[in-house]
DNA sequence: GGCATATAGTTACGAATGCAACTATAATGT
DNA sequence: ACATTATAGTTGCATTCGTAACTATATGCC
């Protein structure tokens, strides 16, 4: 209804700048995890993760999972593949693509990580009742959505 | 309860992961509205808004506002600066301090960016019912003090 | 088959970023 | 008053980033 329509802005209240902020501050603290203990930027971090959590996958399919620049894909993937974190091969139907697989190395390196990125997320959510964890993630989960039909 | 420790880690329930995509998602969308149409920068449109919101600040106090770098501050308040977007006078009290103040034309630049995000965000919440924004806003600022209690 | 178009991934290059060092001024302790 | 430490803001520099151009392969169409 129209009378609904809000003519200022405030940032406090706009869902942008607070998902923002948020997001940063939340992402900064974790990174200080995978950057300063483990030596992972932020993008290789996200690559090993969504190997670990899918298996093969080749860079486009990285792309879709993180919505991250493939150039920022491709780097990361090196860095990765240079540490010896991960192999790639040509993939068997399309010389283009690259299957790309974790090594034992890898995946050892997950696993570390693991416990530590969730004993920080829990430390994060200690405050939330396990409603209002689901709520949240439900609600940001329908943004997500919503925002994949804008455009 | 112990029961509850997650030992493995899924992407799309790891709250910083989906909050962190969720954000930038966002964050591009918006940003195409003040980038293409108005030639700002997210930091320079940071910095606008919050000097239209709070009146005059100085930049320590949008460092705190928007957890944006200083050199990142400093360079977008130069840069509006050089636009006539904003004015800068050495504070009364500290003479290290600038306080800082829209222009006129700073100000019409965004009372005409506010409706088209305004616009851009009702448009994202479509499908959101008034409780549920209310919870989102709620859970987004009890995370976010958390945070603070964190480190 | 042969040409046009689409896609996977890499890379060159300019712009933006983050960190640390720096200048200038303020506040504090003795 | 003087030395020490803290703070406001800027800047140099190396790193990271995003865009666009590029190579190579695949697909679709005639």
């Amino acid at each position: 209804m129209a009378s609904d329509v809000r003519r200022d802005l405030r940032l406090g209240s706009f869902l942008p700048y607070v998902l923002n902020n948020l997001a940063e501050r939340v992402s900064a603290g974790l990174s200080g995890i995978y950057a300063d203990e483990f030596e992972l930027s932020i993008p290789e971090w996200r690559v090993l993760a969504n190997l670990a959590e899918h298996g093969t996958l080749n860079a486009r399919q990285i792309v879709e999972f993180t919505t991250m620049e493939k150039s920022k894909v491709s780097r990361a993937v090196n860095n990765l593949s240079e540490r010896g974190l991960l192999s790639q091969r040509r993939a068997q139907g399309d010389s283009r693509a690259k299957d790309l697989t974790l090594t034992a190395e890898g995946k050892t390196l997950y696993r570390k990580i693991v416990p530590r990125v969730l004993g920080w997320e829990r430390n994060l959510l200690g405050e939330l009742s396990a409603a209002e964890y689901r709520d949240l993630m439900y609600l940001l989960d329908k943004l997500g959505s919503r925002l994949e039909s804008i455009e």
